[in-house]
DNA sequence: AACAGGTTTGCACAGCCGTGCAAATGCGAT
DNA sequence: ATCGCATTTGCACGGCTGTGCAAACCTGTT
């Protein structure tokens, strides 16, 4: 019996057929559903391939087949709540539709994104569904060009070809500032990172503009990375400055979170009798007893549903499916003072 | 020229060869460093690659080489803020040592371990790091039969021929005990999960005969998943009873983050002067000021590096390098009386 | 017994890549 | 011009699978 050097450990159909007394088509078509096999093969070949732990090589497979299962998640943040929350969803949505999923983080410089794109490539990726807002345009059409399918989860700028999913950005800023109006609150403040991903942006503009049609002026915090850190020392500037605000909306649930300890346990205020506090994203954390946080709550089931249809079905003639916009609700706890 | 039916979009290696106007193992041995080419040929291969959008195609070349760069990781609970920044951690160094990372989650039923195991091997991956305590023996050793690397992380349970890194729940689980002693707490309590995890389990045995070598008893709750909720639960029935405990140790940071929410808001208690509190993992809220929680920290940067190292190079012959168990210092924050 | 019709099987090819081996090429030296 | 040597190139094979096609087989009928 000839060896075949490939990997110690791992048989090929080859090997199956052989101790199965069969042809290697049989094989083949034993683990390929609705192929034509007797009864009796069958069972030789699953007999064989069992005592010798014979599994498909999906690598193998993804050469003859158009589709190789795998689907790519590029993400900046993964052990981030929110994004967290989301590749686990995405994951398990994948799962469902039968296919694997290669998770890339590129937290670092621009260069990692363009690693990790030349990698979704190399693998045959069916599709490549991107949580980051880092990619630059250009990077995303070259992937394009070359046959890959993406997905683009929160990113405002939607780019043509590509199939875009978003939160509606737009009205949960202008709900916040409202219930800010509602709640008595004068002096709003925004608070955001430095980072200048578009989602933030469009939320940081929108609830400007809607201050701005009301004749408010907006007290603006915008430093550092986009968490905890960054809430609770946007409080200390926004609160040590003469005009202090009376409201903020916090970008993202972890800057407010931080924005919230800070101004209760270094500046003794109570909220939301001193201070009304909104954020973003409805994290786990949003909802534990410390905190109570009135915020938005983007539909992760929702968004991560559709990015897997969208990864995964043939795109229709329809451009319209190719995008979505989907609705973050307001849920209302206890950092703003009810209307 | 005769078109492939392959994949719309993709370009072989043949087709980059006959633009170039070369051979095909030109082309190969272009992308393969260390190769025998000359520049003049190199160039114009790289120039028509980039033209037609090549890019090698992994898949292919795992089957011959005996690698395929693709290492799996089991998780349960992906979106929690310990396996988050573990899963995190694992993917920049695996990226680091050329590896791509395939992320499965088993939060289901047990079938769904087997699937991931199945995929494992169907993927012909270099090795799979386990972050979950639930995969059955029985299940690891099939897969180790079938050549798979394993390393597991965090099982106490130290199979043969695995890879094991584990934390010394055990020492930090004595340590807890005794700064209360210091602290001068006399009724300790342990607040877990119904996981049943192999670590969180030697955690709780650890406390337990430790604090039974000083001649005390362990008021014990142990209910529901691991997480949030069942920490405050668990404050809401050890403190309804006849003997309240006055220092408890948390399995988890996230029990005991849920275990002081319900302690402060719904007993009114003080931490420290009332009660003192230990969780585990130094997840990033142990650190929020609303917390300020004493815990352990397990290294994670140190367990993904060697998890990586080992999933990557070859076991030497020593076996001793196949385990490895990190200490987990203890983080003094404010919920515990200083001695 | 011969035949028709359906099922099962094997052959051979395609899909993409890396690499040993031998042929070809280039270059400097005699 | 010829030879020797080093470098480069192409051929062909191997690795693993899925599938069209034709041959082989089985079954039931006239």
């Amino acid at each position: 019996m000839k060896q075949p050097k490939a990997r110690a450990g791992f048989s090929s159909a080859r090997q199956v057929a052989e101790l199965a007394g069969v042809s290697r088509s049989a094989v083949s078509r034993t683990f390929t559903p609705g192929a034509s096999v007797s009864e009796e093969t069958r069972e030789r070949v699953l007999d064989a391939a069992d005592r010798l732990g014979y599994h498909v090589n999906h690598l193998a497979r993804g050469l003859m087949r158009t589709t190789t299962g795998i689907v790519c998640v590029i993400a900046t943040d993964s052990d981030t709540p929110y994004q967290g929350r989301m590749l686990r969803a995405l994951i398990q949505h994948l799962r469902d539709a039968g296919k694997v999923c290669m998770v890339f983080n590129t937290a670092g410089p621009a260069v990692d994104v363009g690693e990790a794109l030349r990698n979704t490539l190399n693998y045959r990726a069916d599709a490549t569904i991107v949580l980051s807002g880092t990619p630059s345009p250009t990077l995303i059409r070259t992937c394009m060009d070359s046959g890959q399918r993406m997905v683009l989860i929160n990113r405002d700028d939607r780019l043509g070809g590509a199939h875009n999913i978003g939160v509606d950005n737009e009205t949960a800023a202008e709900a916040a500032l409202h219930a800010f109006l509602r709640a008595g609150c004068r002096h709003p403040a925004l608070v955001t990172s430095a980072a200048g991903t578009p989602s933030l942006l469009a939320r940081e503009r929108a609830f400007i503009a809607a201050a701005g049609r009301e004749g408010l002026e907006v007290l603006v915090w915008r430093e550092g990375r986009t968490g905890y850190e960054t809430g609770a020392e946007g409080a200390r500037r926004l609160f040590a400055a003469r005009q202090r605000p009376d409201a903020a909306f916090c970008v993202t649930d972890l800057i407010a979170c931080g924005f919230l300890d800070a101004a209760r346990h270094e500046f003794g205020l109570a909220v939301p009798r001193d201070l009304c506090v909104i954020g973003f994203d409805d994290i786990e954390q949003a909802g534990w007893a410390s905190y109570r946080l009135t915020t938005f709550a983007p539909p992760v089931e929702e968004i991560a549903t559709r990015a897997v249809e969208m990864a995964v079905t043939e795109p229709g003639a329809d451009p319209a499916d190719r995008d979505a916009v989907c609705h973050a609700p307001m849920v209302w706890r206890a950092t703003v003072r009810p209307g």
